[in-house]
DNA sequence: GAGTCGTGGAA
DNA sequence: TTTCCAAGACT
């Protein structure tokens, strides 16, 4: 079953032409028996859930250079948290990052667990994170399957039903070729190669370490592969938000329900949204139309989203929400879109 | 199994 | 401009 070749050729690729990331002990120093930090191990792996390295470059750095280990992490504020991870999206991660943080801190006297079982149980990490985590961090010959392996495995072994039918069978094929030795290599290997070689678009077959063995390459067919159920068209949903900046230049926001879209993130009052817009003011004051709208796409729906400005008096009350001084990099990026807006407005109306 | 959940870069 | 989709998890 076992194919010791694959295997061999892509770990000789991979001494060669392993990515330099941040959160990566290069294979040369593996060899020595360096070790990465389970910690920066967990954190690069959580940011890169559905997210390119190149996005979660700058964050892994400051993660790390604020809160240097997990004990750390775990005695953060929430909204530190949250405002520190503004702008990397999928924030339900930011949420069970925190609270797989305090579980190892508080409950396994700060250290993660090396199984796949233990890391699987904790928040934020399901199949895919568990056995990365098991392999890298601690070289246990566990079996990633991520996007890339999905694309790797689907070409090499010309895979033709569509996803995510074809996951069992994909599974199949990259445990076979998982490695006693050096599993964590080979799981960064497969990785490395689907983001530089085996590439959705344009595939590089001829620098490819398998290309002697791709079913797919033989075929021709290696840029159909693999086949996808067809995707629904996304919707488009209207809002409306209120952008109110008093006197002495705080800003009126609300912290938004745990659950659901960019839950835990600040964002402004407004209705929800939907088909038609919500005209829901959190105070009455002199609001105001800037005559632009924030577009921003979701992952399952196009959002467009009305303003509403005005500069609140020094000691009003709102019914929703409180003032802040606000960092607008602790924003999600639609928050921060209609923050930008509004701010130029409010600064002309102060200017002329 | 299917829906929810962000963002930005590339084509 | 629009579509695709990137180291998925959770419900």
């Amino acid at each position: 079953m076992r194919d010791g070749r694959l295997s061999a050729n892509l770990l000789d690729w991979y001494d060669r032409h392993a990515r330099d990331l941040p959160w990566r002990v290069p294979p040369d120093a593996r060899r020595r028996g360096v070790m990465p930090d389970p910690y920066a191990v967990w954190l690069s792996e959580i940011m890169l859930q559905q997210t390119t390295v190149a996005a979660v470059k700058g964050y892994f750095h400051r993660f790390l250079a604020r809160w240097p280990d997990v004990t750390a992490l775990a005695r953060a504020e929430d909204g530190a948290v949250m405002g520190e991870w503004a702008g990397l999206g999928y924030y339900a991660r930011a949420r069970n990052l925190l609270k797989c943080a305090r579980v190892v801190a508080d409950d396994l006297g700060g250290v993660f667990p090396d199984t796949l079982d233990g890391l699987r149980a904790l928040p934020g990490i399901g199949p895919y994170t568990a056995a990365a985590i098991a392999a890298i961090a601690f070289d246990r010959p566990e079996c990633v399957v991520d996007g890339n392996v999905e694309r790797v495995m689907a070409r090499l072994f010309r895979i033709e039903t569509p996803l995510p039918a074809a996951k069992p069978e994909i599974r199949s094929r990259a445990e076979a070729l998982t490695p006693r030795a050096r599993p964590g290599d080979h799981a960064q290997a497969v990785m490395d190669l689907g983001a530089t070689i085996c590439t959705p678009k344009s595939p590089a077959c001829g620098l490819c370490p398998w290309r002697g063995s791709c079913a797919a390459l033989a075929a021709g067919v290696q840029s159909d592969l693999p086949a996808r159920a067809p995707k629904k068209p996304k919707p488009v949903r209207h809002g409306i938000a209120y952008l109110g900046r008093r006197e002495d230049g705080a800003w009126l926001v609300e912290r938004r329900p745990e659950r659901g879209l960019l839950g835990g993130m600040l964002g402004w009052p407004g209705g929800d949204w939907g088909e038609m817009p919500q005209e829901v003011p959190p105070v009455n004051a002199d609001w105001r139309d800037p005559g632009v709208e924030v577009r921003h796409t979701f992952t399952h729906f196009h959002l467009r989203l009305g303003l509403r400005i005005a500069t609140l008096p020094q000691d009003i009350q709102p019914k929703t929400g409180e003032f802040v001084t606000l960092h607008p990099g602790d924003l999600p990026t639609v928050m921060r879109k209609a923050h930008d807006l509004a701010k130029a407005a409010l600064d002309a109306d102060a200017s002329g």
